[in-house]
DNA sequence: TCTATTATTGCATAGACTGCAAGTTTAGGG
DNA sequence: CCCTAAACTTGCAGTCTATGCAATAATAGA
């Protein structure tokens, strides 16, 4: 297999950096309020001069949602084009795929959390992050709809459309669950966690809803 | 009936330096590009201080978005809440009527679209405004399902969950809409129609997706 | 140990935004 | 028509965000 090739000492600074820049900043916000720290307060307490922070995050902002997920695996992907039913479900578990990689750091998400209850509109900025991937994500919908649904294959103006339209759904579930997950700082579930309900309710409230 | 009162010179001007500002936004940012237009370029060109901007629009992209939809009457709500079948239907009727307010201004209605084509980030940032309303309209979505699925009215918690998840849901396809609206610069469809549209759609693909 | 690459930092600068106080304009009554 | 209160505009000073550039420092790899 490929080998896991131990990162170099730049690498490893790289990333201490950058988690002690999302710390400083998390930390200073839940303490202070998000008005009242500046960059030059967030470069301190990460030990850093205000122009590095630059160098890592674009802005106050993107530092405290920290970076957006990577698109799912070809594998991951392959398998969801291919297979058939549940389209939504689907997309859901594509999501995760791509949500489970830099959660292991538990502080970081703890303060996250507390920052997305306290901070609603910033939730809707971390939806953001999503759009950059959104594009993709709407061309592997549209291949897995071509394939499931021939009659729309023939259609490729239709086809776009729903699956567009798809995907903002799915995209509406994945808000859905973030701000399930944010509400209650008590509750242990994990974001996975919070995925799987919004996507199983998903499925459910499309029954019930349907009028044909 | 409520007299219309003809509004104030105070009003008058008030409302021309409003359009003038998003005129000036709008052209300027359509000529030169996003970043190379300041906020002294559009006071100047509106004629007023750089400070009376603020008076304004909290912001360049304010400006460039406008107001957010303001909140459907009384008459119509109750009338949504009332109804039943065709949940989602109703609330685009809902968005609908609150999305026909301002928008009589062709001029602007343009320059808006080809933003929209030009800078979809500020597509996304448009939909944020519908964010006040967003509270607003889980509380009116809750009524509307509490009486027509008695089951969820006696599980409060599930009740808010589904309509926060079908507002989702419907904001999904206004967003979808916008996207349509905006895609091509020459098509005579009206943003109302790119509604209705999104909305059928929406309802037809439920119809395919539902796995009961 | 030497060198190329990459990262950090300070400095200078432009632009966004806010509070405050002074000046203007409008509303509305006498 | 005039006067006053309220609302609106403006200039000014100051803070913060953000970026380019050039100098310095650290790391990788030979």
């Amino acid at each position: 297999m490929t080998d896991v090739v131990e990162p170099g000492l730049r690498e490893r600074k790289r990333l201490a950096t950058h988690r002690a820049i999302q710390l400083a900043a998390l930390k200073l916000v839940h303490d202070r309020g998000l008005d009242t720290v500046t960059i030059d307060d967030i470069s301190r307490v990460a030990d850093i001069s205000p122009r590095t922070f630059f160098n890592y995050f674009p802005s106050k902002e993107e530092a405290l949602v920290g970076d957006g997920p990577s698109f799912p695996s070809d594998e991951a992907v392959e398998l969801f084009v291919s297979r058939t039913g549940n389209l939504l479900g689907g997309i859901g578990e594509l999501m995760l795929d791509s949500a489970t990689d830099a959660l292991h750091d538990h502080e970081i998400i703890q303060l996250r959390k507390a920052l997305a209850a306290d901070y609603p509109h910033l939730t809707v900025l971390r939806m953001q992050t999503f759009r950059a991937f959104e594009q993709k994500l709407v061309a592997v919908v549209a291949r897995r709809m071509a394939t499931e649904f021939p009659e729309l294959a023939a259609d490729p103006i239709r086809l776009e459309s729903r699956s567009a339209l798809v995907t903002q759904v799915a995209i509406a579930a994945v808000h859905h669950a973030w701000q399930n997950w944010a509400r209650d700082p008590l509750a242990s579930e994990t974001l996975a966690d919070r995925l799987a309900e919004s996507f199983a309710e998903l499925d459910d409230v499309l029954g019930s809803l349907a009028t044909h």
